[in-house]
DNA sequence: CGACTGAATCGTACGGTGTACGAGAACGTG
DNA sequence: CACGTTCTCGTACACCGTACGATTCAGTCG
């Protein structure tokens, strides 16, 4: 009987350059994140199915079965992958470009793919989100925050980030979408009359919001020198 | 021919106090609404289909449609039923107390329904999180915020809660899971010592941490006396 | 060379899903 | 009674995730 890897996939036990019979590359673990990603970018969360990503692969759908336990499983490798981070080649000498240069590629890969920011609080944490708390958490230390404080600090700084993303990503739906919001809004200007009149939906300015806001959390959770 | 209430469901038109064959009450959006709450509640976001939806109401899987357009609708529906706010009959002399209460009513309401922490993001704002935001601009906008500053003082805090809220919801899985996120850690300390060290993931005090942060963000937005 | 083996592919089938369509029941009003 | 409106729901269709087992392929050994 076949062995199935369901807890460490075998991921090219050998090199077997060969072609399936149909022409197409073979399978892989890479090539079927990848597909996902694409998938997932051009038609959204509900626009990958197994069958598509198999048909995007040249391939069966049950085949993608020996690669990947379940659909779920895609979903987190996907997210994972979209999700990787390197810091820059040369590091900062102040810690606050660090941080900021982390978290602002955090939230921009997010805004790329924004299935994404509606996956993560479904997902459980990955490796390339344990990666960035990871330095998140070193950089914060090293910039004197008492370990006391250290859990404080990080999870004020990584919610911020998480809900500024969520709600950005959540408006740039589409223009129809939006217009109909703002009509919505206007039709019951009464009800909602402040929101009407600051154009919240409309004009924010999330980049300096967002930018701000940090700015804040970092002042107060960092040490005063 | 049959005329679908799309745009605005009529709403039991009539008391039709009539009860239908099979003896049950009749369907009405507000039954619809809260069984699919307590199906959420219960059986999580994957739980609920609109034929184990009907069952529970005792109808056809089909007479769902004629109260409400489609699944989506449902979601919708049952997202802003739980996060409805009415503010409390005698409202605190100090702005800042009534900030925190609305705010930490919605934590607490997302909390409960875990479901909803997961569903808000990929959904648009319903009248109820209108409602949430209208107050706090017209709260925030009498304690003193200039226009200017207004939407970038509603939107920090507004992403810090919403981050906050969905981090922690995201966390309380089952003790099964977090028992096993904690073995993969510990497994993978040499890569993830500083996050493995402080226990980021269990010892986390996430009501402190959540009051420290907001309490910033206010002190911070807000101009000082 | 043939036999064997394990890795990888994939066709079929099953139980589930959302919902389009249209037949009918229940009801208020003439 | 008939008629229109409101509401219920059975059937059907396309699609979904995936269990199962047959099949194909690459490589090794005798």
């Amino acid at each position: 009987m076949p062995a199935k890897p369901s807890g460490a996939p075998p991921r090219r036990s050998r090199s077997t350059g060969a072609a399936t019979a149909s022409g197409g590359p073979p399978l892989s673990l890479e090539r079927i994140v990848a597909a996902a990603v694409e998938l997932l970018d051009t038609q959204g969360v509900d626009g990958l199915s197994m069958r598509r990503l198999a048909d995007q692969l040249s391939a069966g759908a049950m085949s993608l079965y020996w690669h990947v336990g379940n659909k779920e499983e895609v979903f987190d490798l996907a997210l994972d992958a979209v999700l990787a981070y390197s810091p820059p080649a040369v590091e900062a000498r102040e810690w606050r470009a660090n941080v900021v240069h982390m978290l602002e590629d955090w939230r921009a890969a997010m805004l790329r793919h924004p299935w994404s920011a509606a996956l993560l609080p479904r997902r459980a944490l990955g490796p390339s989100m344990l990666g960035r708390l990871e330095l998140l958490s070193q950089t914060l230390s090293r910039a004197g925050v008492a370990d006391a404080d250290l859990n404080v600090a990080i999870w004020s700084v990584w919610n911020y980030v998480m809900g500024a993303t969520i709600t950005r990503g959540s408006f740039d739906r589409s223009a129809d979408d939006l217009a109909a919001a703002q009509r919505r809004l206007t039709e019951r200007a009464e009800r909602y009359p402040s929101i009407d009149r600051s154009r919240l939906l409309l004009d924010s300015d999330w980049d300096g919001a967002f930018r701000k806001g940090l700015d804040l959390l970092l002042d107060g959770l960092t040490p005063k020198r």
